[in-house]
DNA sequence: TTTACACATTCCTATATAGGAATATAATAA
DNA sequence: TTATTATATTCCTATATAGGAATGTGTAAA
C-alpha cells in the first residue's frame, strides 16, 4: 500500500515539490489558472489538478469570475505544519545535531 | 506515477503520519528499536523499514550498542520545512483566511 | 445558435511505496 | 560451536497517485 491516508492532508498535500511551488506562486496574490500555467509553463490538466488537490486539503480557494477561475492560498491552513515542527525548535543547533549535520555532510 | 521523487526528501518523510509518530517519540531522546516497537505496538519490521526512510532524509541517526540501535532525531533537518512554512507566516489571520476556514469549516 | 475560450474531469498507464510474512545478519550468551 | 536476541532486509502484493491524452463543461463572443 502506499500512502494510507485516502484524502489528502496538509502534509501530504506539500510533500508534491509542484504544489509547493504553485503555493508559492499564489503568495503575491491570486492568480487565474491560465496565469499559472503561463508562469510554470506546465500543461493545464497538470495546473487545473495539483490545484485541485491544494483545494481539496484546504491549502487554496477559488473564486469564479466569468471563465476564469482565481485561486488564492489559505496561508492559515500551514499552520498545522509550523505547530508540528515548533516542537522541536528547542532541539536546533544541539551539539548532537551539529555533530551529525557535519558527518552526514561529509559522507556525501 | 507516484511521487515523482525518487529519494525520500524531508517534506515526503514527514508525510507518512507513522513516521512524524516515531520522530515525537524520539523527542525525549534517544531509543532503542525495541523500545520504539513496545510503545508504538507496530511490528518490529514497520518500525525499522520507517526508521530507515528517516534515515535516508537524515531525520534521525543511528547509534549502535551491541546488538541495539538506538536513534534519535536530527531535529535541525526540520528546518528546511520551518523556513518553508515561514514565508507564509505574515499572510496569517488576514481576513480573506479567516473566511476562508470559516466557510470551509461550515462546509463540513 | 454556433464558435471559441478557460478550465475541469475522465481514462489510461507506469511506478513508488506501505504493510505483511519470511528470512538474513550481526552480536551476545550458553 | 550453537542458540538466542535485536534488528535489517527481501519478497510479495495491493493501492494510491502523477502525468499524458482526450474529452467534458460552462461562459462569453460572434
Amino acid at each position: 500500500m502506499p500512502r494510507t491516508a485516502n484524502t489528502y492532508d496538509t502534509f501530504t498535500a506539500i510533500a508534491e515539490p509542484k504544489r509547493r511551488e504553485l503555493i508559492e506562486k499564489l503568495i503575491g496574490g491570486e492568480l487565474s489558472v491560465g496565469q499559472l500555467v503561463e508562469i510554470t509553463s506546465w500543461s493545464q490538466p497538470m495546473v487545473s489538478k495539483h490545484l485541485s488537490v491544494l483545494k481539496e486539503a484546504s491549502l487554496v480557494s477559488e473564486r469564479k469570475e466569468g471563465r476564469q477561475r482565481f485561486y488564492r492560498v489559505n496561508a492559515n491552513e500551514l499552520k498545522p505544519i509550523q505547530i508540528w515542527v515548533r516542537q522541536f525548535e528547542k532541539y536546533w543547533n544541539t551539539q548532537f545535531d551539529q555533530l551529525d549535520e557535519y558527518l552526514s555532510k561529509l559522507q556525501k
